[in-house]
DNA sequence: GTATGTTTAAAACAAACGTTTGGAATAATT
DNA sequence: AATTATTCCAAACGTTTGTTTTAAACATAC
């Protein structure tokens, strides 16, 4: 067996840099250079940097999908008939896997959450393709959630609005120390992910839970 | 005088390219190539490759603003008192402005946004202090009239809620080309960036009417 | 002990990067 | 037409990148 602790360090050093610079922009050299490893020592253990990227997400991805599935289970949702969950219950048992995700860092949730969203929005290919089979799966249950909560709702509509939803937690959490750092020149507080978290979900609930649209038309002049 | 081509040519392939995959992914070699310019040309007409980036920012960012004043006061909301607007009137007034952007190609609304999120997610440092210079100007109209519609939220709240939006926004439409290549997959139609919009508004205007945040606990056991 | 897998060190590799240069080509001005 | 200014181009520059190689040291297990 023989655990290696360089694997470790190499992750716990590679994860930290990705999510402050990006993928591309961190170079092997620094992160190597941070871990206090060689530098041959990611293509030995890894095999190249892109296997590095999907290594990092591994290691958050496996156990918020274990927690989804308990979170899932503990409560009576899903098969029971009449026991529907509120959206709040939905997000806030999403939300709540997420930062039970145990980390090394006291930052470890809003680091993974900057890490989905740089993935999202930066989508190197093959991180997109690993996240679509892998991150898939643990999300599943959550659509599926949704659908049953929003009947009243198109397919198509529901879809976006499940998008809206990702899109503002992914975003949010991506860029949470920036706008931390815009809104302390205004307040003076500092807040966590999880207060953040609070304000979001309720947000999110409203968002869900909008009359579904009909027809719009907003031509002004 | 002389507007020499060269530099729209250079903008309009590297508006596309940095869209499609980033600004450090994206090289100068590949922009001149698209462009059918000379490599030189970049370094010689803005400077370097961190200036291109801004001028492509540039190009969007001036008509917006404009658009922006003109909506505001075709409109008689802000300085009138009576004549407060809807949420939806807000959200409508800046989607509307961005929509009209005049752009090159049929997707320019769309490579826009999409370039506004990487710019949040990648921060480039150099293109950051550029976005608070140029785009807070832009802005400030749209946050005031946000604060003066909620005025029963706190200050943080209603700061945190105007990120979600942001982030909506800007994750939704930098990340619309796939998800559309996704629904596809599911139904048979291609959506517009016109038609999320029609979805994005009212569900983040229920999202900003939302009650406001007392006290969340959310303890499950 | 020998063998197997891990780590380090140092160096080199080809490839790609942003940037610079000097002269040719073109346009504008006198 | 002659002169000046601007734009363009091919080539090269110096770095940095991910990756590979070779060798030696170290650990663990059989």
């Amino acid at each position: 067996m023989a655990i290696t602790e360089t694997v470790d360090r190499i992750l716990d050093a590679a994860e930290i840099l990705f999510a402050e610079k990006g993928f591309s922009e961190t170079s092997l050299r620094s992160i190597t250079g941070k871990a206090k490893v060689n530098l041959a020592a990611v293509n030995y253990h890894f095999g190249s940097k892109n296997a590095l990227i999907q290594a990092v997400f591994n290691r958050f991805l496996s156990p918020l999908n274990d927690l989804m599935v308990i979170g899932l289970k503990a409560n009576r949702w899903g098969e029971k008939d009449g026991n529907i969950p509120t959206i709040e219950d939905v997000l806030g048992l999403y939300t709540r896997s997420l930062l039970k995700i145990p980390t090394r860092h006291h930052n470890g949730v809003s680091i993974f959450m900057r890490l989905l969203g740089l993935a999202y929005t930066q989508s190197q290919g093959h991180l997109r393709k690993y996240l679509e089979d892998e991150y898939a799966q643990t999300f599943w249950p959550f659509l599926s959630l949704i659908k049953q909560i929003t009947p009243e709702l198109s397919t198509k509509e529901r879809f976006w609005r499940t998008q809206f939803v990702l899109g503002s937690m992914a975003f949010t959490m991506s860029s949470i120390q920036q706008l931390t750092d815009i809104l302390e020149n205004k307040a003076g507080s500092t807040p966590n992910p999880e207060e953040v978290v609070d304000y979001l979900v309720p947000f999110l609930a409203a968002g869900l839970n909008a009359p579904s649209v009909k027809k719009v038309n907003v031509s002004s002049d």
